[in-house]
DNA sequence: TCATTTTATTACCATACATCAATTTTTTAA
DNA sequence: TTAAAAAATTGATGTATGGTAATAAAATGA
């Protein structure tokens, strides 16, 4: 039974889990705490550990060839994070996890995520929605990215994430969006 | 045991099934041809089946407010393809998919697949893993597009998608990096 | 609170890519 | 094979967004 305020009830929600598959959660996720402006994962670094934000918020990114910022992901409340490419195929990461509001998380490495899968079916088919979602979203984001202008894609945003602007920085959005953050004032010019 | 030509080989590789595993296999998954031209999906009919592309070519794209046709994904030999945001969570579809190349396809219903699922955890993993794969190129596609000029996005596209020049128009690829055929054909002549 | 640093805005000019229109090349099908 | 249709190319010009630099506003921390 499920009982209560435990990490398995604010990260699975409505699932139920047997005593024994509590144990096994509970001892798996480290809560941790981080301060903003905190790196959590570098270039290069083996990127084995996917992060459930309970506070805060974390930013995936890439710094590109030319020393330009671009933001992929935000993870506020409730999100799961990680350098997909890394996490899935136990390659060295291509991209930066970095805390930009004071944060609560729980980590879950990798070896313990397939143990996870392992020992609970449920737990599996748990992931494996929230990857489903999480493809659907990219593929909207793609075609946002590819069909609208900077000004509707900062609409569209600001949907996506809202009351995200008490977490970020305008350098942060104009990153998502890919546009300059003086264009991003100048669209945000426009629509007040 | 897994043995010789059979759907499952081809579709699910070095997976191996028992007897009955493969009965099941073998009744779910619809083996179609279509001609070029012919639409599979379109928009706002049910996403309800995803592809399994043995032969051929498939397109996932989405036509904008303003008539501009987006390419979301092309579909070569033993990709899958959906419209992610209608199979998943069984709602209208907001892509269309389209055959490119004459094609021969495997057909699995979104009904089936969920069957599939309860039925062997193996091929939930083996989906699983598929969907991971899917989302760390996505992830990358979006670092792509937000980072690199479009002489850089057709390099990289011609990376990922070799020998596609066969099955797939210009105007196609134009609408997958999202420039105009004409800026396309300008990059062409560049790298020529 | 005030000084310092960080972030956001604005202006001016540059550039990548879009648009429109015409033409050439390639593909298709009779 | 040839005519028609579809696709690709090219040129002239327009526009959204970028780059640089200066200034203003906001956040931070002593």
């Amino acid at each position: 039974m499920n009982s209560g305020n435990s990490i398995a009830t604010k990260i699975f929600k409505n699932l139920t889990f047997s005593e024994n598959e509590l144990k096994i959660i509970e001892a798996v996720f480290k809560k941790v705490s981080y301060k903003k402006g905190k790196q959590l994962l570098q270039v290069n670094e083996t990127g084995d550990i996917q992060y459930y934000v309970s506070e805060g918020c974390l930013r995936l990114y890439h710094i590109d060839a030319n020393g330009k910022d671009h933001t992929i992901q935000f993870a506020i409340k409730d999100w799961w994070v990680c350098d997909c490419t890394s996490f899935f195929s136990d390659t060295k990461a291509i991209m930066n996890i970095e805390v930009i509001k004071d944060a609560i998380v729980y980590e879950l490495s990798k070896k313990n995520t397939d143990n996870l899968y392992l020992q609970s079916h449920k737990i599996e088919t748990f992931f494996r929605k929230k990857l489903e979602k999480s493809i659907a979203s990219f593929q909207k984001r793609i075609l946002v990215n590819l069909s609208q202008p900077a000004k509707e894609r900062y609409i569209s945003f600001m949907q996506t994430y809202p009351n995200i602007e008490k977490s970020v920085k305008n350098y942060h959005i104009a990153s998502y969006l890919g546009i300059t953050t003086e264009s991003l004032s100048r669209i945000r010019k426009e629509l007040s």
